[in-house]
DNA sequence: ACCCAGGGTCATA
DNA sequence: TATGACCATGGG
């Protein structure tokens, strides 16, 4: 990993360039904090097309509520996920999920807890990993923990500050050892590097033109 | 017919 | 600590 540069001013301007090439974008997509959730669990190692499927079956059997989620019966439960992939998994972990989340008491039970206190918490539910931790911790609780997926540690590797195996802690502190910790920040350029990710060479050359940036353009999964 | 997607757990060595 | 198997659907 590179240390001789300030990291600071280097992500800044990056922060800058995916911002004055896509605007600012409305992350995380959802009518509630519970909503974010569950699409947190939902999109492991899933596309969110596919999510978003789930998400509907679910919302169109029940108001989407922790308290009725396990209401539903797994056959029932299952058949509603069944779209976002793995799912009899993701049934088991969003019950266990649910059950935690009621017995801390909910979105307000856990404003008590610092982040760092909740992020342990979280890690202790089967089910929950870093990703999908910070996930839920960023983007539904709105604390300030910078969300480290595969499009990040690509996009790091493509711009040579990583070699690539990383451990999810050190990209992580990484990013919030140089940036000022603010929820709007790390959920804006998250959304960001997510966005560009998408919509830019997924299937082109590496020589791709409509790249404008050409050092951030991601081509292949590998390169 | 392939490859991959906004991961995590478990068993092995 | 570090690999590999497994989970499963849908789009390109």
């Amino acid at each position: 990993m590179r240390t001789n540069k300030s990291f600071t001013s280097y992500f800044i301007s990056l922060y800058e360039s995916l911002l004055a090439m896509y605007g600012r974008q409305a992350w995380w997509p959802a009518d509630s904090p519970f909503e974010i959730m569950v699409g947190a669990i939902l999109t492991q190692n899933t596309s969110w097309s596919n999510v978003e499927k789930a998400l509907n079956k679910l919302k169109q059997t029940i108001l989407l509520t922790p308290e009725n989620v396990l209401l539903l019966s797994q056959d029932e439960l299952e058949h509603c996920l069944k779209p976002a992939g793995f799912f009899r998994v993701k049934t088991q972990r969003l019950q266990f999920y649910c059950r935690w989340y009621l017995s801390q008491g909910a979105y307000n039970g856990l404003q008590q807890f610092t982040t760092l206190e909740l992020r342990e918490l979280l890690l202790h539910v089967h089910g929950i990993g870093q990703e999908t931790a910070d996930d839920i911790l960023l983007y539904a609780l709105s604390r300030p923990v910078f969300v480290i997926d595969a499009y990040t540690r690509r996009l790091l590797q493509r711009l040579q500050i990583i070699n690539g195996n990383e451990k999810y802690e050190a990209l992580r502190c990484l990013f919030e050892n140089n940036l000022s910790k603010k929820v709007d920040l790390y959920n804006q350029f998250h959304a960001l590097i997510v966005l560009h990710a998408k919509q830019r060479c997924r299937k082109t050359k590496p020589d791709c033109k409509n790249c404008k940036l050409t050092e951030m353009c991601f081509f292949t999964k590998s390169t």
